[in-house]
DNA sequence: ATCTCAACTGAAAACGTTTACAGTATTCAA
DNA sequence: TTGAATACTGTAAACGTTTTCAGTTGAGAT
């Protein structure tokens, strides 16, 4: 691979012109130089760049799991937002596991100019591990302590479980299901409390055995749905008649539950979540969905990113940002009155 | 942030031996050493061991869209693999186009060892810029020119074809209608003949109305499904009674075209196309499917790279692995055999 | 023809590593 | 106690850039 140096003896200049004339300055024999590098198809070596300039032009961009389709999309707003800034981004998912995640963002760190990352945990020891990283980090959909002293871009869970538990409510339910995610993160704790309060300012009360907490994943959802099925909760007078699921992979695993056990959606129970899925409008019933702009997400989270890059190390860094983004309820068939009985 | 200069000056030993002691060699003060390594929190700078060492550690992951479900799992299981050697990846998304994916791999190539792409073209200048990439590169799922020249990772494209037109035919179906798609690459291409071939082996021929033919996209689907419809095919007596779909970003749109239609199926219609997707098994007619091992791609592929990166440079390069994955058909209760009319 | 100023140029240092080489300390055998 | 062999150590060069600093060139004004 040609070197600086090739270019420039072919050239018959020195390598600070070769340098200079790449980083658009006048230079006199900028033609020769031109001409130099594309026969020889100099590149110039990123990690000597990086080296002498201490950047790299890399985002490390830290998910649960990248196969989940809700991440993929906001790795693709990153992207496409950190590529036109000539940014490149490395991605890794953690499983969820903070173990993972600290080893992952160790071996990466040196590498990158700043971290995008959807937190495993929420607890302190992240916080602190993020903040000892010493870069610009964005914390996407979760939290970190209440303090965390980073960018946020948050969608706006609490409207969204509002509105959720008001269309329920609209629409005369009062014995209502709720299946939740873990409590330690935010998008589990708000979508799950502000529903309740939601139904609460109402005067309504969930029993406790309809309300199920877990992972976030569709094999805590089938499990939970089976359980409310084996409690007789569904299906039957007395049970309940609508069912709030918390994000989109549990209520995936819940409808495989419901759809085995033969529930009818929305005859028998009428089903809301969280966010939306792919051929949530194809289903049997379409299902009625808070719906977010994860693209939108990544492109917040890039743009606050690129603008933190920028400033870094200088005196006057930009204000901390906590963007919040809109979710809007997307009314499909899956929810109907409850049959009076 | 603490350099090796400082780890040594701290440890009381030369620049030589903290690297050594890093490198596991044996140094007789590598208890001083790794206190001043904790003390100072020193991390290697990753830019100045690749500049010297020529590595990097990282492999380019070029896919058509990182938001594709298929896509991401394939990525997923790249990152799997490569983790465990100590690599990283860096994600980009062509949008399949080979301009935006030399691009990208123009910019990318100076910090990677090498590169897993799903080319966005199949055709020589393809081949060519990969080529002179001069790195080791692993093709998945595609193909470029008759000898590529690179290591490559498949699915049995031409058993999963043959085996849908065979399960099709074994129901009954002779009237049969497909969606294929882009016929400049393998999976369009070779879903689509064998389909076809193994019909006409059987003495059945595809009416040339019937057999619609574009992009592997979403939109497509949904525009090809609604042609077949608009063209009276689908729900008449004398139309198809069977579709069968080349993917299933294709399919999902056909449903929804279908759906909206009100075509019923497998009562009106027979539906298998090629590719698992999550949530088929939840539609009002599970779809029945020919499913691929996205993840074990991704390992394949990475164990492939990962082989050649290691023997990169030197004389005996291992032989050019050609390795094809079998995919499965999966019955579930999109078809069924032809009304008898 | 001379001077001033602007515009450009090149040599060299620096970024943080790894490693060849030459050197020094330690061990062991005699 | 010496010598040879072994084990470790440090110096310095190298990797490919960017950038400071001290020139050099050339244009324009006088």
């Amino acid at each position: 691979m040609a070197n600086i140096h090739d270019v420039a003896r072919r050239a018959g200049v020195s390598i600070a012109s070769v340098s200079r004339m790449l980083a658009g300055e006048n230079v006199r024999s900028a033609e020769a130089i031109r001409r130099a590098i594309d026969d020889l198809g100099y590149r110039p070596n990123a990690s000597a760049r990086g080296l002498r300039l201490g950047k790299h032009h890399s985002i490390a961009v830290i998910v649960p799991d990248i196969s989940n389709p809700y991440f993929a999309a906001l790795v693709r707003g990153i992207e496409e937002r950190a590529m036109t800034q000539g940014f490149r981004i490395i991605v890794a998912s953690s499983d969820e596991q903070f173990s993972a995640e600290s080893e992952l963002l160790g071996n990466l760190i040196d590498a990158v100019d700043a971290v995008a990352i959807v937190p495993a945990e929420e607890g302190d020891r992240t916080r602190r591990m993020l903040a000892d990283l010493n870069k610009p980090v964005v914390l996407i959909d979760r939290m970190v302590g209440e303090e965390p002293g980073f960018d946020l871009v948050h969608v706006d869970n609490a409207s969204g479980a509002k509105a959720a538990a008001e269309y329920l409510l609209s629409l005369g339910h009062r014995r209502i299901g709720i299946i939740s995610g873990r409590q330690d993160t935010v998008p589990g704790r708000v979508r799950h409390q502000v529903f309740l309060q939601a139904l609460a300012d109402a005067g309504i009360q969930i029993p406790a055995e309809a309300v199920k907490i877990g992972e976030f994943s569709r094999d805590f959802g089938r499990r939970a749905a089976q359980e409310l099925i084996e409690q007789e909760l569904i299906g039957r007078p007395a049970g309940i008649t609508a069912l709030f699921v918390g994000n989109n992979t549990m209520a995936q695993g819940a409808l495989l539950s419901l759809h085995a056990a033969g529930v009818s959606i929305p005859g028998q129970l009428s089903f809301l979540c969280f966010d939306d899925f792919d051929l949530a409008e194809l289903l049997p019933a379409p299902v009625t969905v808070i719906s977010r702009p994860a693209i939108a997400e990544g492109h917040a989270a890039a743009d606050l990113l690129l603008k933190r890059i920028e400033h870094f190390g200088s005196p006057k860094q930009p204000p901390l940002e906590h963007k919040v983004l809109p979710v809007s309820l997307t009314i499909r068939q899956s929810c109907a009155s409850p049959a009076s009985n």
